[in-house]
DNA sequence: GTCTATATTTCGATAGAC
DNA sequence: GTCTATCGAAATATAGAC
């Protein structure tokens, strides 16, 4: 019904759309998506900038677009945040949790270096888009529940905030820390450290 | 001879100028730099936008105070740094690093977390208020010299990184993480996991 | 779908009185 | 040191032709 009456097997449907979103997601994670301007985007795509409002409405909205990319991506870590809360041993699902993550991350690790850099931008967007719906539960908003359980004992849920900052720190920024080293052989290393961590 | 003429003992010397300081470290924090105009600014103040201008040139120039500040406090554990390339045990030196932070991180927590929501407004003006001179090597650049050291194996590099990334994973948004626990008792917990780590 | 205008708003910054 | 008033630039967004 509210699917495009044109033949689905045509392919290049909403590549101009993906090409702006790839654009953005870049200059989003170098200069801020406040420092970046349409008509930067515009410009590296070569198209005016008119042509970027038949594809979005606002500028915001590209933002948003490329934050639910992440969060279809993240459905599989929350997953194993739901074992979690559902009993079980809360340090093995940490490390089942922490393998998802590192999967997701060396899958996608641009998506999650625009949430880290641009978390002001999107809270704000994201607040006024959803108003009050509260609907889906930011993950963020969950692991901070897992980390305030009080069943968990405090230094055990220390070390599960460590062991995640161990991750994002090493694994995140790469570039800029272990310049040369490629991510699988990092992974390899960090999740043994963090193995070592919640021991 | 550049100072003012007037009393040295008359003291609020720079009044104005700190509390400004104060309010735009608070929405730079919350909003980030881009996000936040000089209006917003001088509203808190229950000033003019103009009467900001009067003590700062730019808007630029806020930021810059403020990562000066930052770069004093930096200071100590900067030393640490020295000690790290004139040899000696590296993971001790980096232990001793990791305490200097963490006390730094404790006294400071405001700045340090401005630099991390603001990276890359701060890079850009920086680069340009400094033009090319390269005057001072930013901290960062040096730790990720530490870590891309040849010199130490590289398990032992990516778990020094490991130990500082959850430090600052734990510490540094301690509110959204783990709400409801002081500051020391955390920094406790996470020094012990820190040397866990690093054994 | 993309273009050339243009409307509208807001921002950083300045001038000059007090 | 602070104000009012204003400037010029740049940003988001829209109108309407093609």
């Amino acid at each position: 019904m509210s699917q495009p009456a044109t033949d689905p097997k045509r392919r290049p449907r909403g590549a101009m759309r993906q090409r702006i979103l790839d654009v953005a997601l870049q200059l989003f994670i170098d200069q801020g998506y406040e420092a970046t301007s349409l008509r930067e985007i515009a410009e590296r795509l070569d198209v005016s900038k008119a042509a970027l409002y038949y594809h979005f409405e606002q500028k915001a909205e590209i933002l948003i677009a490329l934050h639910l990319r992440l969060h279809e991506v993240g459905l599989h870590v929350a997953k194993r945040l739901d074992d979690l809360d559902t009993g079980a041993d809360p340090v093995k699902a940490w490390l089942s949790l922490l393998d998802e993550f590192i999967e997701n991350l060396k899958a996608n690790r641009d998506l999650l270096l625009l949430h880290q850099r641009n978390m002001q931008a999107i809270r704000q967007i994201v607040s006024e888009a959803h108003e009050n719906q509260a609907e889906h539960e930011e993950m963020e908003e969950r692991i901070r529940r897992v980390l305030s359980d009080p069943r968990i004992p405090l230094r055990t849920r220390v070390r599960m905030g460590c062991a995640l900052g161990a991750v994002i720190g090493t694994l995140l920024d790469i570039d800029s820390m272990f310049a040369g080293v490629s991510i699988d052989e990092l992974a390899v290393l960090v999740r043994e450290a963090a193995r070592d961590l919640l021991a």
